[in-house]
DNA sequence: ATGCCTTACGCCGCCCGTAACCATG
DNA sequence: CATGGTTACGGGCGGCGTAAGGCAT
């Protein structure tokens, strides 16, 4: 009745892998079993998941590939989240940041919350949004950071693995950031709609995604003519002003610059925002790390 | 490792009856089995889950159930969403609607369904938001129409229980029945934050649930002088026009009140949004449907 | 011929039912 | 004392490993 998760979570191992050998190795399995536990979960759906030799996903399979890493995730998050709450709260204190926009925010915040929990020891992780949650749900971290695009009240939204809190720490303005010389370097304030074609810098780990932007936008626009993978703004805002493209950025990002223009966004009304991230336990640490990043 | 998913669904149903004997019939096992599964499950996580005599949830309890129903519900999702692609396209068709806004949509666009897919068989299942799009998923139902409240261009939020495909139906603005006498009866436009600490009739069935409109405006307000539990809106549009509080309604719903008086919501801007899901099956029939009612 | 997946088969362990036990109203 | 949860024990079954069997490259 009930798909065995067991079955699942070799599924996603093999898919992933692309080899039944590969998964068996890594899960700790013989060859066979993985093999019975394909064919298991075949015989239990009734339907064809994999081609072999080469292994691939069929339709079916990568339908079901799509449930099983959010369900595998959330009974990891649903097992940390009891455990956590029976656990005494350790001396240590794992975050997680968005890079840079949000992990700048941490900074400036640290030392409230150290204070607010003398902790032996903190660690900063910097991590890619789409993870963060997940960790934050499976216990991994302690508190997650993380930014994104939405209008001014509006939420973010997070990936939902389970009963998170979200609070917002910081909401600033967006700016563009275009070369000194831009034709349109002179103006106050830009409107997104008119740089849909504009040339763009994708740089998801160092500024704003541009599919974010997309979406919040509800545009097919804002194709990356250059993309930037890495998460030092430095290097994208010399790519920026050195006229390679457009780059989206929260205000705080481009303070100092002197060599490229930054021009703030004034429609559609977006602004970027920092979101706190913390297992919603009402009164544990966690809960009062939180509070104090957003105080 | 993983957490067994049988335990979770014993340890919902202990919870949901409150009885261990209680569970047992339900599932078919025996009061001893239910045992040993809470018993399995408290040992696995290391934490009392039920306080026994009476059966009562601990926090730590508390805590598992909001992740295991949720988890079980896509567990069958899953297994619907593989088997569904397999399967031959049936000669029926079960939508679901949340009363009655998305039902007299459902109404005028029917025939166009019809048109687009000749089935056998239409059943028209008349549910509370929360489920449906928990049946689209589990392929209970083939498709479902949902109203809610949002900001004109902002999709509407559902419950993540897989992949599925939301399209808007229709969009109108909102409108709040004043009975003939009111004070502000005369207004051509109200702003809701005026409202906030006015009588209201929370009618979750029949209109916008009050529960809503607050996670919608941000605010503690608009609590309920009287709560009106079913799905028919001329009972609902009497009481209001009595005066025994104020309504939030969209427009289409009012059509044809001469006993009281409709007044347009102008701020926050916010409109009454009707969304079709379905589990998006690229070129499948609910989704031919889905694109029959939204043409 | 050699990876690589599948099938056959036996053993171990888990899971459920029966039944006796115990606690609480 | 009765109702209802727990514990003890045994049998059946499912799952994993070993090993032999296809089947491509």
């Amino acid at each position: 009745m009930i798909v065995d998760p067991h079955l699942l979570r070799t599924f996603v191992a093999v898919a992933r892998l692309g080899s039944f050998s590969a998964a068996a190795r890594e899960l700790g399995y013989t060859q066979s079993a993985v093999s019975q536990h394909i064919a298991a979960l075949e015989a239990d759906l009734r339907a064809s998941l994999l081609r072999r030799r080469p292994v691939a996903l069929t339709d079916a399979g990568t339908r079901l590939l799509e449930h099983a890493e959010p369900l595998l995730l959330r009974l990891a998050a649903a097992r940390a989240d009891v455990t956590r709450l029976a656990a005494a709260p350790p001396a240590r204190l794992v975050v997680g940041a968005s890079a840079p926009a949000a992990t700048s925010v941490l900074a400036t915040r640290l030392a409230d919350v150290r204070a607010a929990w003398p902790l032996a020891a903190v660690t900063v992780r910097v991590l890619e949004r789409a993870v963060i949650a997940a960790r934050v749900a499976d216990g991994t971290l302690d508190l997650g950071l993380v930014d994104g695009i939405a209008a001014p009240t509006d939420p973010l939204h997070h990936p939902d693995v389970g009963p998170l809190t979200a609070l917002a720490v910081t909401q600033e303005p967006l700016v563009v950031l275009l070369p000194a010389g831009h034709p349109l370097s002179g103006r106050r304030g830009l409107h997104l709609t008119d740089l849909a074609d504009a040339r763009w810098i994708d740089a998801p780990d160092a500024a704003m995604p541009l599919d974010r932007l997309r979406i919040a936008c509800g545009s097919d626009g804002y194709r990356a003519s250059l993309r930037y993978e890495g998460t030092d703004v430095r290097g994208l805002i010399a790519l920026a002003t050195a006229g390679h493209g457009l780059a989206l950025l929260p205000e705080s990002a481009v303070e100092g610059t002197t060599t490229g223009v930054a021009v703030p966004v004034t429609a559609p009304r977006l602004t970027h925002r920092v979101e706190v991230l913390h297992g919603g336990l009402p009164a544990g640490p966690a809960a009062l790390l939180a509070a104090a990043l957003t105080g």
